[in-house]
DNA sequence: TAAGCTCTTTAGAAAGATTCTAAAGTATTG
DNA sequence: CAATACTTTAGAATCTTTCTAAAGAGCTTA
């Protein structure tokens, strides 16, 4: 993170806000979810790692609950899915347009902010269809010499 | 597919010299497979719906197989794996550098040939590092109006 | 605050995709 | 043809994600 960027360390009382905010009941377990998404910086999560995570923070809460509140903050767009890798999901805490670095060596993403690459020359739709989103995956791995 | 664009309906031996090309054996099975994917244009196709086609066709053939020779074909470049789905991968015939539409609606890949799609202002990479790839997903669904 | 209703969480089962195992089969080489 | 190395295969195993149905918790109203 540069340092001028923006970080919000959020209050609980700003968390439980920001859950009512898109309708759903600020319980315990989505308040101590959306304190380890939401209040330092940005962040790219599995599912797994979440959970790790929540238990290692002393929250006991199941894997299920994980997927569901994922699927919903997702749906209410306090999150966005990267595909990346066949194997699993992941969430970024991001969701203004912007790209993706993904380091294949240790399966890690980083943000590439939407003026800092350009797509264009996009081809004609196929009829009767519109963009939904446009993704790009820069993926880098260790160069030979360094 | 286009009227101009390139199509090679492939012989048999053709196949099997492919194979050979890149130091497999060309068995009954791979010969079977190579058929499916490379006698007739480009495809995009998954694990799954390859053993179908190929028990379709009459090939007796496990998915075992299929995974075992789609990673083969990959390693080798024959095929090129696209991540545009995290529950299940596709294989692309086409191995050249480009760019696909994916059809949101129904699974579906349609390729973006290289020129008809710019990156441009790719940031510095993180240190150490050089890219492997860059894959570009226009994600597309069926429009409002039409 | 109690009742009642709805939304949530949960453990465990289930599903779906992919990989692994080890044994049987086949291509290749000499 | 024999010897060797590579392949295929069925079925088990693994991994991620979803489902089920029952118990728990938040919310509203009186």
């Amino acid at each position: 993170m540069t340092p001028l960027e923006h970080k919000r360390p959020m209050k609980k009382a700003d968390l439980e806000d920001r859950i009512r905010a898109v309708d759903l009941r600020p319980t315990k377990q989505r308040i101590a979810l959306a304190e380890l998404l939401f209040s330092d910086g940005n962040r790219h999560i599995t599912a797994e790692k979440l959970h790790s995570e929540a238990l290692d923070a002393g929250v006991r809460i199941s894997l299920a609950t994980i997927y569901n509140n994922l699927h919903q903050f997702t749906t209410a767009g306090l999150l966005r899915e990267v595909v990346v890798d066949s194997s699993k999901s992941y969430f970024d805490t991001n969701v203004d347009p912007h790209h993706h670095f993904f380091h294949e060596q240790n399966g890690t993403l980083e943000d590439i902010h939407s003026g800092d690459l350009t797509v264009s020359n996009i081809p004609e739709l196929p009829d009767g269809t519109e963009i939904s989103s446009i993704d790009v995956i820069v993926r880098i791995s260790p160069d030979n010499n360094s």
